[in-house]
DNA sequence: CATTAAGTACCACGAGCGTTGTACTTTGGC
DNA sequence: GCCAAAGTACAACGCTCGTGGTACTTAATG
């Protein structure tokens, strides 16, 4: 069983179930993004269901481990708290873009009372919760009280644009104007900057 | 073509929507659910797409009509503004809790790829973007600067539990501390009261 | 009551899908 | 270069589904 067989299904199925969602999928249209016959996708993978839970948790522990990435660079050189929370709006917009990973969000929340439970919390603890986690470490050391609410309300405040409509993304005045009122709610005690 | 047929089959198909989302619910289903046989299903819509839209463009109507008279009943008797946004946000979560129309608000998401531009646009102008500018109306009138914006805010920071569940609730606790934030974030000049 | 529109029960079709089996080919380590 | 393990091509199964047809029943109107 090569390896490099079971990455590339993984990454055709996560197209295919980012574009089409768990029922439109077809496994003989996965085997076909993946250049790979569908027999040996059933030798990769028990069944349809079993391809879905390897896929959302591979597509979460990747798109988790950039956001950490992405939150230990910028926070690990703060001057203008303000400005710097800015650019890491900004930097975690980007990824946005990158949409594969989030399409396959909207989808396992679409398929939530069809996904075993565990399946869920499997998910929610290596992805989204995790990098909350990280965010709150920082905000903490930042001398945010409450850090886990401010991380929440960091990433609604920078990262919704269109709330009716999940993964749109804000403009650049969005993020800064989120920013801003996220700052004036959260009262922090060593405050670098209030400029602007 | 009696009504009340039509009626009935829109609220099935609305439930099984909303649970299965569009290409796993299927038009049998959705006859049972309704007591109304598949033929005068398609007697009254011309097929499951054209149900579909209905099936969305009704609930969003709906839904959208709760939340405005909510935002003018909440509005219109405004005293303490802290503690009345609180009752706001409670309100809005409690019509969260009627999850069958948030469901398929989740089903649209992940469908968006394959349902036609105008009709996202006909469901957005009929449901979210409506509330949105009754609300952000409601916030000018208190002298809230950048009254769009505002809507939006209040609106993440008071109906968001966990980001990464759309649709989760919020317990009160988080509520009082959003409106907190909100409040704090979005400077006012005719604030009333600051209280607690 | 009669007529007519609307609804129902039921069947049938064609297509797509998940999954498995089989016979053949490729590939990587000895 | 050989052999076992892995992959491929392809056919076939059983099932579900969307959709339309048809003959029968219900219900409302004049």
């Amino acid at each position: 069983m090569r390896p490099d067989k079971r990455q590339a299904i993984l990454r055709g199925a996560l197209s295919v179930f980012a574009r089409d969602g768990y029922s439109r999928a077809s496994i003989d249209g996965i085997a076909k993004e993946a250049e790979v016959s569908t027999r040996t996708l059933y030798n990769h993978f028990a069944d349809k269901a079993d391809l879905f839970r390897h896929v959302i948790q591979t597509s979460a522990n990747e798109a988790a481990q950039d956001q950490i990435h992405l939150i230990e660079r910028h926070f690990h050189k703060i001057t203008d708290l303000e400005q710097d929370l800015v650019e890491f709006g900004k930097a975690m917009g980007a990824q946005l873009g990158h949409a594969e990973h989030f399409a396959l969000v909207r989808q396992i929340n679409a398929e939530l009372t069809h996904i075993p439970a565990e399946a869920i919390e499997a998910w929610l603890d290596t992805g989204p919760h995790k990098v909350r986690k990280a965010l709150a470490g920082e905000l903490e050391k930042l001398g945010f009280r409450d850090p886990k609410r401010a991380a929440i309300h960091l990433l609604v405040l920078t990262l919704t644009g269109d709330p009716a409509i999940r993964g749109s993304r804000p403009d650049d005045d969005d993020i800064a104007a989120g920013v801003k009122v996220f700052l004036h709610g959260h009262d922090v005690e060593n405050r670098r900057t209030a400029a602007t």
